[in-house]
DNA sequence: CTTGACCTTACAGTATAGGGGAAGGTGTAT
DNA sequence: ATACACCTTCCCCTATACTGTAAGGTCAAG
């Protein structure tokens, strides 16, 4: 199976299949004689690994490490059980960054909605956005 | 008032003024007869004013646009409030997403619980991870 | 023999918000 | 005279996940 026949069966694109090879998530397929890479019906597990992967946030350099195991005869669950661990704590952190952020938002909608902008002070640019809170979350 | 100053009072390093003003987030300060840049006090509002956009989630790029209002003479308050609106969808969506992405990885989290690293067959990688869900978000 | 589809490598660029460090000028104190 | 802190511009680097483009090789059909 060449390339392109891969990229059209797992949605992906040949430039994304060769990324990932360069980034050691595929192993270096075989060559045809004319130095086309040749791969096998495995290569198509592998690629459906690396997006279900990506769907529960891991990056690619996670993967890359998951992979290793695997590729090194280890099976990588206790690693992957360790990464959801983590990525679960991460995301709870977020969502609440972004809660705190939403109510920041709403805040700032209110006054919005109250404010004439003909009394908008220039040296501050605009009076909507002040210092107000020690928000630390950015999208 | 030269660079370093104006970076102590603000918490910014040099680096980063330079860049805003690269950015056209800060109007070019008047020179010393050497060539260093002579900031005003009202310097100083201008990038509280930025730093408190980013915590609210606007990107440089918007603050510019803001700032670009006021440095034409007109309020920006009637945009700022679109904006707003905006990010306020825009982190509506997010949490969303996150949320539904926490409640995955709490299911992917159970089953690593109960199954064994033991019996995950090799072709798969790792059984925790398995195209199921169409998740759509990555942080 | 040529066209066209497909493949190859390699370099560059996207967006975001700066940081690192070089090479050199300025200003004040000793 | 020279040490030292501070300033200047300039270019490259970071992380993430690719996409775009150039220049050229391979292969089957007409």
């Amino acid at each position: 199976m060449l390339i392109g026949e891969l990229a059209s069966k797992t949605r992906l694109t040949t430039k994304a299949i060769r990324f990932y090879e360069a980034q050691g998530l595929l192993q270096s397929p075989a060559r045809t004689a004319g130095g086309y890479r040749d791969y096998r019906e495995d290569a198509m597990a592998r690629i459906s690994f690396i997006r279900a992967g990506q769907a529960i946030g891991l990056t690619l350099g996670e993967l890359r490490e998951i992979i290793a195991f695997r590729d090194h005869g280890q099976a990588p669950c206790v690693h992957v059980a360790a990464l959801l661990e983590q990525k679960a704590t991460e995301v709870a952190l977020r969502i609440a960054e972004l809660v705190e952020l939403q109510e920041t938002l709403q805040e700032l909608r209110d006054r919005a909605a109250h404010l004439d902008p003909a009394e908008c002070p220039p040296d501050s640019v605009c009076h909507l956005i002040w210092p107000k809170l020690p928000v630390s979350g950015r999208p």
